[in-house]
DNA sequence: TGGATAGCGTACGGTACCGTATGGAATTGT
DNA sequence: ACAATTCCATACGGTACCGTACGCTATCCA
């Protein structure tokens, strides 16, 4: 009864888990729109009586990657927030780093994908909402232990998320070879009070 | 059985210009994926036997929506970024006012719409760039005739529309009945030295 | 007045995708 | 060993959309 797939035989992993990961995949540099079952299985290199049998229909499978990107959000923030007193202003540093567009590439695809779709699609709304609310509070409480008072503390979390997620939406590359500069320096006014 | 449309038109709103009105209407809420020619044909009420007169394929609309966004980008920067001397820090401040997504909201939904496909299109990629410069060298000249240095300048350029963009992109109306409050005081820290 | 042309409708073949029905092989429980 | 269950392939009907071929009408022009 325990025993399922692990003989690593002839048999592909394809669980309902599996689905879902290569459906981020896409998602991620096609949209949701180009989240496609005949598209997935060819890619998995199966058919999509594979993928009826794991998912009732394509909802179901698109709701699913939807709360798999939840969970691993909102797990991630709080690995990203919790600092050592002392250090809030280098984990601001590093939050504002992390989602720089240059390394985690994959991730901010994943990000704007999401959001592109949230656009469009109230539940993926509501979820980008949620995730953005826990965002903002737990950079909030890095500014608070920085001795900023409530306010300032909430305004500068939202230009923090604004700016990353903006910089992302721009070829800013190309603008100006001293680019790395300039987003150090727009790093340090953002934390810096 | 002759039943055409209405004549009640001034005149045949179905030129080229027209198809390319209507299909930018569609590509702000729907995307680039939603800009589909038998549907543009409903609802204009005709059929494609009229878009196919004016258009070579769907590659050609698509083409003449990114130009005509362009054009329309470029020469509204140039009215946005013309300063009275000794007003530029109104004028900034105006900028960020203009690209808050509570007004102007169909152009922030081209804008990120345009943004969207530019992510997977290389024509568009080149255009939003091209865009992005004008607007970074516009606002970057603001910020000089204030008395900032190049590098603050450029650097305070970029934070600013990678700020406004996104801002766009967070669904921050309801993370605090004050968001309002932190917004100014954001564009404050962004435009003052 | 008759032919050319602009502007659009109709009809058709083709592709891509969805969801269902059904069959079949491999694995499992008994 | 045998039946049940798991997991996937195949086949099918249906929808939406693309692009082309062709036909129709109204207008312009010699």
């Amino acid at each position: 009864m325990t025993m399922k797939r692990e003989k690593s035989g002839p048999r592909s992993p394809l669980d309902r888990s599996g689905w879902i990961e290569a459906a981020i995949e896409v998602l991620a540099d096609q949209g949701v729109q180009g989240m496609r079952i005949e598209v997935l299985a060819k890619n998995f290199g199966v058919t999509k009586g594979s993928f009826y049998w794991h998912f009732k229909d394509r909802q179901d499978l698109v709701n699913a990657v939807l709360q798999t990107w939840k969970d691993g959000r909102i797990r991630d923030i709080h690995k990203q927030s919790v600092a050592t007193p002392g250090q809030e202003r280098e984990q601001l540093l590093h939050l504002i780093d992390v989602y720089g567009a240059t390394r985690n590439r994959k991730g901010i695809s994943i990000e704007l994908a999401v959001r592109e779709w949230a656009r469009r699609d109230a539940e993926a709304a509501a979820v980008v909402e949620e995730v953005d609310t826990w965002r903002l509070e737990c950079t909030r409480r890095l500014f608070v232990a920085r001795g900023l008072c409530e306010d300032e503390a909430k305004s500068r979390s939202l230009l923090l998320y604004a700016y990353v997620f903006g910089q992302s939406l721009m070829a800013c590359e190309r603008y100006d070879p001293m680019v790395g500069d300039f987003k150090r320096w727009i790093a340090e006014l953002i934390v810096s009070p």
